[in-house]
DNA sequence: GCTTACGATATGCGTATGCCTACTATTGAT
DNA sequence: ATCAATAGTAGGCATACGCATATCGTAAGC
């Protein structure tokens, strides 16, 4: 049976706290809100798509991403081009000054994150890092 | 160096939000609010404290703790007594209920996060809490 | 052709948040 | 005795969120 221990989201809130504390002047040197940052990570990791698609994707809200989706747009980060086959649709996707600045602010972000991860063990951080991922994957 | 992965933030926020969400119906059906059931926590495990010093010790607003307070108070969860020593301070403490509604609303939760350890292997699941226990105790 | 469904967009509502100011009672130092 | 500092409390303000609804153009089935 389990020992005494605290909740995992009373574990995982203040490290994400952390993190988020840690990637804001990231994000704010490179003139991206989280949500756009959130964007461009999805857009970078899988072409096109629809709106709506990706809104929930990142989990935002269908019609809260709009206005960061013009600001995307209108800094060149991303592109909105109407779908030929259904002209409802605007196909989605990051360019390639979106891509640049998308990996330059992943990679001050997890240069940011040696603060957290340089306090484990090497063969936890392995570990850390391999079950976050397998989380993130399977979701 | 670094394999390519996702941001830290990336892959643990959707699970935070995840548990939140198991861990909200149990809040609910004990009527406690999440700040409220972070202050039993807090309070459960140190007994008495300034009400600036427990804000501060739960990552909430000096000023927005109030009403939570005040519900658990007259839920009989907590009590605010007044310090002899210097009334300007209200002794914080757990009720006896409190902390019977602390321990069933965290066996329910704990419960509800089986749903997502289990899908860890043992090992990793052991190492999994000892790490987030790690990042909990040192700060 | 008409009706129904869908994508993108705009907007309103209720609520929660962080931050800041102000007020009262009380303390402690001068 | 006076004055600055502190704990708790209350309230305002700007922002953000999730949720819901409405509009408009378009698509697709009948």
């Amino acid at each position: 049976m389990a020992t005494e221990r605290p909740d995992l989201a009373a574990m995982l809130y203040p490290l994400v706290r952390e993190l988020i504390a840690l990637e804001l002047p990231v994000l704010a040197a490179h003139d991206v809100s989280m949500w756009g940052y959130s964007v461009l990570t999805a857009l970078d990791d899988t072409p096109v798509r629809t709106q709506a698609a990706l809104a929930e994707a990142i989990g935002a809200d269908k019609s809260r991403i709009i206005g960061t989706l013009d600001e995307l747009q209108k800094a060149g980060l991303i592109e909105r081009t109407p779908d030929p086959a259904d002209r409802r649709v605007r196909l989605l996707s990051i360019t390639p000054l979106g891509r640049r600045v998308r990996r330059a602010v992943r990679k001050e972000i997890q240069a940011q994150e040696e603060q957290v991860l340089a306090t484990l063990a090497p063969a936890d951080r392995k570990t850390f890092l391999r079950i976050l991922q397998q989380f993130h994957a399977s979701r």
